[in-house]
DNA sequence: TCAATACATAAGCAGTTGCTTATGTGATTC
DNA sequence: GAATCACATAAGCAACTGCTTATGTATTGA
């Protein structure tokens, strides 16, 4: 889990997509697959490459296999981009209102 | 300069490294490729890649190309990882002193 | 226990990436 | 204006990626 396997694995567009889709709730490899046009074992390399990274966890039940977020790699990116806030343009709203969330 | 290219420019270690140079301080090409180990035409790929991806931009001088930190990119990354805020632990104490320097 | 289900791993392949050397293009300097 | 310097582009190549089909491995249920 280091910094190279995150941006690695988040450079790929379908890995994203299975994150955001993973972020919006957890759910088993198969119900993630659907609508994503791509083969069971292709999704499952997928996973393993996302949780490698520290961006996806998982959690065996029964003969599924769970996946969620892991906060870890979020936090990974969170802290590399916090390195170059000396550039950040002081008008980034989102990011302000994202810090007063967290102040809570 | 979509997310894509964003991901996919810093998925390669030389990059992120050219990345991190430059946010210590613009600098020429030439000057950036000391002690990097690459040839000038790779320094001058990688740039091209962080140049479309939006996290460098470049000022020509004289005979010199000038290149420094795109603060575009870097907002547009804060942003996609503003959409998964929900899943931040709230001890992120470093992004926290963030967003406190923000609201200056 | 045997068939079915959910997922992982293996092997192979086409497309992409990052590098090199060779060459082209502006800008400066003599 | 010819040589030089800083950088970009072209072409080619080895290594890597993401995908597929085929097969293996747990787990469940009849």
């Amino acid at each position: 889990m280091n910094e190279d396997d995150l941006f690695r694995a988040l450079a790929d567009p379908t890995r994203r997509a299975i994150f955001e889709k993973l972020a919006a709730g957890s759910m088993n490899a198969s119900v993630l697959r659907e609508g994503m046009g791509i083969s069971q074992p292709a999704m499952s390399q997928h996973l393993s490459v996302l949780r490698s990274a520290g961006l996806v966890r998982e959690e065996r039940q029964g003969r599924f296999v769970n996946y969620e977020v892991d906060p870890d790699g979020l936090t990974h990116i969170a802290q590399w981009l916090s390195k170059y806030r000396a550039y950040w343009p002081a008008r980034i709203e989102a990011l302000k209102a994202l810090l007063k969330d967290m102040d809570q």
